[in-house]
DNA sequence: TGCCAGGCCGGGT
DNA sequence: ACCCGGCATGGC
């Protein structure tokens, strides 16, 4: 029987022929990268691009700028993306990790490497395996593998993970088996949620046409 | 119209 | 070590 490493790059294969590139993270600088990775928790992106989109008008993707304003402030703006009260608190404690001890400087927290740059970021009261990972190689561009809700759902429907599996499991799976490399996983996790978004819904899944053969 | 979205935390077993 | 409720807006 074929390898994990075949058969994930199996899955890799038929998502990337059947959606082709996917050109993540979909934001611009690498600083708008990490506010939209605390922003999407549990929300869909729709509804983040008009948090950016606000900040943005007003100048505020910028750190040092950003951490100027109150909490309820910060809520105000972010109101679109749902929980705007938690994440206001939760972007504000990541940019004072930010500010206090990089200077506003994200390359400064990149440029400890993966290990020591995810364990900053995980103290951070907010930033969860998810949001850290998602800085990590979309903003950061360091090896490391996102894993989502769409990544377990697609990968449970095939019987590739247990239902318990945790989180740190699934990422040492791909991180295992496959070249630890910026450009693959990158493409790799947008592709999971190409194929989640359009296919392996929660409770209906469209089956229809999907490119792995049923979710 | 309800259900769900690219999580995470805190309190209870 | 799990399990569950809370957090909240907007789109399909």
């Amino acid at each position: 029987m074929g390898t994990q490493r075949e058969g994930l790059m199996a899955i890799f294969n038929r998502l990337y022929g059947f959606f082709g590139p996917q050109h993540w993270w979909p934001g611009k600088t690498p600083f708008e990268v990490c506010l939209g990775a605390i922003l999407t928790q549990n929300t869909a992106w729709k509804n983040v691009e008009k948090c950016i989109k606000t900040l943005e008008e007003n100048g505020l993707l910028d750190p040092a700028r950003l951490s100027a304003l109150s909490i309820t402030d910060l809520a105000l703006l972010i109101r679109p993306a749902g929980y705007y009260n938690i994440k206001a608190r939760r972007i504000k404690s990541f940019l004072n990790l930010l500010m206090e001890d990089f200077g506003g400087d994200l390359e400064g927290l990149f440029s400890l490497g993966p290990i020591e740059a995810r364990e900053r970021l995980l103290s951070v009261h907010g930033i969860g395996p998810e949001t850290a990972d998602s800085m990590l190689l979309y903003a950061g561009n360091l090896p490391v593998f996102v894993v989502d809700a769409y990544t377990f759902r697609v990968l449970q429907r095939h019987d590739l993970i247990w239902e318990d599996a945790t989180y740190n499991e699934v990422q040492g799976l791909f991180e295992r088996n496959l070249d630890n490399d910026v450009k693959l996983f990158n493409e790799f996790h947008a592709l999971f949620v190409a194929v989640g978004k359009n296919f392996c819904r929660k409770h209906k899944p469209r089956c229809k046409g999907c490119p792995l053969n049923g979710c």
